[in-house]
DNA sequence: CTGAAAGCGCTTACAG
DNA sequence: CTGAAAGCGCTTACAG
């Protein structure tokens, strides 16, 4: 491997003169500077990057934290980030904490020892009082998931309130009436933090059904984010004494889950039970009823988050506020 | 950020002392040992990688390169070679490479630059020719796509060709005869190299076509990748003068598409059109009829890369040899 | 415009 | 068992 020392013994000139080629710097003679350039071609010469951080230097490397990559709506989110990113020339570190405390915690470090410049949550574990510290290493930005009060960090995500007030003035329009809901969460994930985004998705179903005067039960109240968990409520759903006559999800797996088992139970969708979604998933369009659910901008979220990053790096200033992006309710057959 | 040597005052001992604990060597007395270990925690010193990695020492990190994180594929790979990367305490820096041969080099240049210590290929862009060299830095693994011969790396897929026998013989042993074939393959990809898995694949298809003494038209063989592609290819189906009356694919994805485009063209399935996906993604069995398809198995395949390159990481040495795995054909409803 | 020198935070022979 | 010292490859004031 070639360093900075033998680009400069192959160019005639000092190391310092080869840095400042390197990062641009303007005051270096033209014929120097296509000397070194030379060097460094003949020489394939790659800057040792570990050792540019050390100095201090940004690392143009972005760490992005998922609970699942597996999850097409993180996979859709962290695409679109990188989209952005490496049309930027940064990189993107993916760390999939699989809703571990002591993980996030681990790749939150990185951070602090400057191996990223800059930090993206999409998925929150620890409570907010933990990780805001850590914004005083560097720009943090929570795209998709959000404490219910956070300083110091840009929060790009999508009205979830206003989400779940759409679905479920749709179904009550559609005559439902005994309408559950399911909660996302994953209960193999340690989440210690209060989701904000699932207390505004669930006050705007309480605040929809009251306002109807519609019951809500406890009984009809789920839990689960995965196809598996789907295909468990419906089971749930088949023993209840009282059953619904829809059910609000939290994502397309568990819709998707849902229904897979419905049709084994001979359980039509949806004059049996009406099924919403939750992320328009590349799937939803392809499932059979098409799955009505709240389609999640995530090219979008993912752009707008990283370009949010950029703009705190290069501002060097901790930017605030929520950045609330549209999420239509998109209704198709099985409602 | 303290350092090592803010731990060492405050141990009091020399900063020599403080790595040797951090690094578990033996020789320690252990009365200091203890009060480096209390220095640490009371400090909540992080050892800076950057400066560790430019000391030559092992980055605990391992980049995977994809083409596209989106396709559940892949990301159920990724998913997996992370389960045992974490088990092991090291990490994953995900590299979407989006099929850019550039992109891949300058992934590749991680290993060169000891940013990482061993790199995943799971797509594959640039020729052969000009990867084999980086494994002079460091272990390469191949987990899914392959070239035609490479060294001094090791191999980890299912029998391609086996599964497009089973799968063809499948259809002729449905009755059907008139067969047509797509291609896996991104067009938008600069795809330079020659994947010995699609010509594997194919070979698979045409051998047993021929042993069958079925016809292979030219007509009949399509490319593509995506939902979208599916859809496009379903169409141009409908125009041919010569309509086949089964396909083979070489993903869910473009099976996916053919499925929901021949709804809407009337075209029932698989009474008018047998489809055969490839991989068995989640959605396989969610979708209508359920997907026909070669099992493969992603969780197996990610966790064995991973466990090759662990292995390669601590032999020091450079294995070989390809990992075949099982990719049963599983029977469903779209044939 | 440019070079010599210091220093980023660590590890590892070397000499005790 | 342990410390002083050198060095990993870079960047950045500093002094010209």
């Amino acid at each position: 491997m070639p360093t900075i020392k033998d680009v400069a013994l192959h160019a005639g000139v000092s190391r310092s003169t080869v840095s400042r080629v390197m990062n641009n710097h303007p005051y270096v003679d033209e014929e120097k500077r296509r000397a070194v350039r030379v060097a460094m071609t003949e020489l394939g010469y790659i800057p040792n990057s570990s050792a540019q951080r050390l100095r201090g230097t940004e690392t143009r490397t972005i760490a992005v934290l998922v609970s699942r990559i597996v999850n097409p709506f993180f996979s859709a989110i962290v695409d679109a980030m990188d989209e952005i990113a490496a049309a930027h020339s940064y990189r993107l570190i993916l760390c999939n904490t699989r809703g571990s405390a002591s993980q996030e915690l681990h790749f939150l470090q990185l951070l602090r020892t400057k191996q990223v410049d800059g930090i993206i949550l999409a998925s929150i574990v620890n409570e907010w009082a933990i990780i805001s510290p850590f914004t005083e290493y560097g720009p943090i930005v929570l795209c998709n998931e959000y404490p219910s009060h956070a300083e110091g960090v840009a929060i790009i995500t999508i009205d979830q309130k206003q989400a779940m007030v759409d679905a479920t003035t749709h179904l009550i329009e559609k005559g439902y009436k005994r309408i559950a809901y399911c909660n996302v969460h994953d209960e193999r994930s340690q989440t210690l933090f209060d989701s904000a985004l699932a207390t505004d998705r669930y006050s705007g179903y309480v605040e929809t059904m009251k306002k109807a005067e519609l019951p809500i039960e406890s009984s009809w109240r789920f839990i689960g984010h995965s196809v598996e968990d789907g295909k468990r409520i419906l089971n749930e759903i088949m023993k209840c004494d009282d059953r619904p006559d829809a059910i609000l999800t939290g994502s397309d797996e568990i819709a998707s889950g849902l229904i897979a088992e419905a049709k084994k139970n001979n359980l039509r969708i949806p004059m049996d039970l009406a099924v919403v979604g939750f992320d328009n998933q590349p799937s939803a369009s392809l499932l059979e009823p098409q799955l009505t659910t709240v389609h999640q901008p995530t090219l979008e979220m993912g752009k707008a988050a990283m370009l949010q990053m950029l703009a705190d790096l290069k501002s060097d200033s901790r930017s605030n506020g929520t950045q609330l992006l549209d999420a239509p309710l998109l209704i198709r057959k099985s409602t």
